[in-house]
DNA sequence: CACCCCTCAGGGAGCGCTCCCTCACCCTTC
DNA sequence: GAAGGGTGAGGGAGCGCTCCCTGAGGGGTG
């Protein structure tokens, strides 16, 4: 089953291989019952064009890599940042015609395979969600030339990015947990080889810091698991404490588990307020406080910027803005 | 910055194209000493083949589609299933040196996409997700000719899959809750024009009968919320009942927190079992039983499936088992 | 020693497409 | 009516690679 080629086309339609690819090519300067000729035949033949023989001349490839860097402690099979990103992402660039090459990388060797790919000149950019600090690969991308966008800051500071208020996300939550009366507020952090997390640090703790109040830290991962330990945590170290902050909802619905287990009541006992507002934030017992940040919006933008990019636009990072929702956690 | 051809390295290393060729593709006819002088080239140009020259004359293209199609409401930001099964896809792929190339199908629009990316010869093979039972997409990419394999079972019968024992599992569930001795079972069950609904529901069903006690049935579609709205509509509809089986986790989580709202306790009011086992349901309050089915073992299974495929391997269809994982909900 | 076979390197066609260049033709203008 | 310009079709080179074919050279065999 052999697929007809331009040529074929082009003898079906009494006209040159020229002609067929301006057509198919959508040129102006086409008389139109040509047009009509070569479509007929196209259509006749259910012809595709062999997008390897284009971009072997044109050197476009119309893909783009998207890129998840993520150590392989990440396995968080259910992550709500993957889906709801690469959803996202995978939404937008099909909407201007391109193709989404999904690379993971997980280790040395996939880095080292996505280096070589990009490096081949498959795709013409690269969009990036790399979720460790010490990542490599920002920086080894951003070496290549070609377009490269983050979804998130990264170390490598040439990476142009999309990123949050996160310092200002953080610092509305505390303040809503001060307005609550709440006194002692502790905090859940995610890794601080990360921005994002730091910011979030940073707002709590610069916070609390202007209203005369000592900080309460435990660290966790970003994970479920991690938000429960550290909460376990917290209650060993500071029995009294009457509300957490914590820099992700996955952590929030850790130490949620770790509360209820705890006897402690929610919001009664200690309030529990989370960063991002996922799906799963209203459908927790009781249902969970969350600064709101998009990530859709957030990984819209990425792509928007990546886009831009290509087309030569300036490499300039965006921060979005975020609010609180409410609910009955605090 | 133009990158280094074939030629170029050949000339390097004072040897021919076609040498070069064969070292690059690990060719064994090729003595060590020109292997050797090869590679040093190689490595100090720092040449990567240009994929589209290759498979513009192989015709493979080491890339595999990997299809998504979910009608737009499905726009469960955060659906773990996406996230468990594209992470694991992607690994197992790349693991294999193949890339992946994503597409969502969630349009009539964006269904015509993937049918002339699929037809235009680009990818090896495709490995489907079809959410939606009445998708037209399945049966068409069988058409094609190309390898298709399914992560779950279709309305295209030619189309090979991997499926769970899912009446197996759901039985699994309703025999536990009648151990706990719940006499008033209902299930919430996912959109019945997916065979994994109707096959749990059957299940479910079957099991009842067998033990002379009516069926409470009330439809869902997977999400958290219709879970919360299905029980509601059971509550209305049968205050007595003691039980809920629901035919995903996420509904089941919808449901738990439509109990909570509702001032049941669970489980000492109303049990609650899931399906799916995510990572979230170990995190519910309570926590959540469920049969476990692992779709990252699904997910890897399919691949398997598809690599086995595209090397002409048997189009027959796998069932995975699953088992009750039982936490405080029952 | 002659012959044959086998191994392995090089030459070159050709994959399907784009795009530059040429050229035919028609319309305009003087 | 001839010349000039503009429009649009066709010819063909060439993108970078693979793979078939040729042929050189070495070793084994009778």
């Amino acid at each position: 089953m052999k697929r007809p080629t331009l040529a074929v086309v082009a003898a079906r339609a009494g006209v040159s291989k020229s002609s067929v690819s301006r057509v198919i090519n959508g040129e102006t300067t086409v008389a139109p019952e040509i047009r009509d000729v070569v479509m007929q035949a196209v259509r006749e033949l259910g012809y595709v064009p062999n997008a390897a023989a284009r971009n072997l001349v044109t050197r476009r490839t119309d893909a783009v890599a998207v890129v998840v860097s993520d150590p392989p402690k990440g396995v968080v099979s259910d992550d709500p940042l993957f889906s709801t990103v690469v959803r996202t992402v995978s939404r937008e660039l099909e909407a201007v015609g391109r193709r989404v090459v999904l690379m993971l990388a997980e280790s040395d060797e996939s880095r080292a395979r996505v280096e070589r790919y990009v490096a081949g000149g498959h795709v013409d950019g690269v969009m990036l969600v790399a979720l460790h600090g010490a990542d490599p690969l920002p920086a080894a991308l951003a070496r290549m030339g070609l377009p490269v966008a983050s979804f998130n800051r990264t170390a490598a500071t040439d990476v142009p990015y999309v990123a949050l208020d996160n310092a200002g996300g953080a610092e509305l939550a505390v303040r809503h947990l001060l307005d609550r009366g709440r006194r002692r507020i502790a905090t859940i952090t995610g890794p601080l080889d990360l921005y994002e997390s730091r910011e979030r640090l940073e707002g709590y703790r610069a916070t609390l810091r202007d209203t005369g109040r000592r900080s309460i830290v435990a660290l966790g991962d970003f994970t479920r698991m991690s938000g429960a330990e550290a909460m376990r945590q917290l209650l060993e170290d500071d029995p009294d404490l009457d509300a957490v902050f914590a820099a992700n909802d996955l952590m929030a619905i850790g130490a949620l588990r770790t509360l209820h287990q705890a006897g402690r009541r929610v919001p009664d006992d200690v309030a529990v307020v989370g960063f991002d507002d996922i799906e799963a934030a209203a459908y927790t017992t009781p249902a969970l406080t969350s600064v709101r940040s998009s990530m859709a919006d957030q990984a819209t933008a990425t792509v928007r910027l990546l886009l831009a990019l290509i087309k030569g636009g300036p490499r300039k990072p965006v921060i979005m803005p975020n609010d609180l929702v409410v609910r009955e956690s605090s």
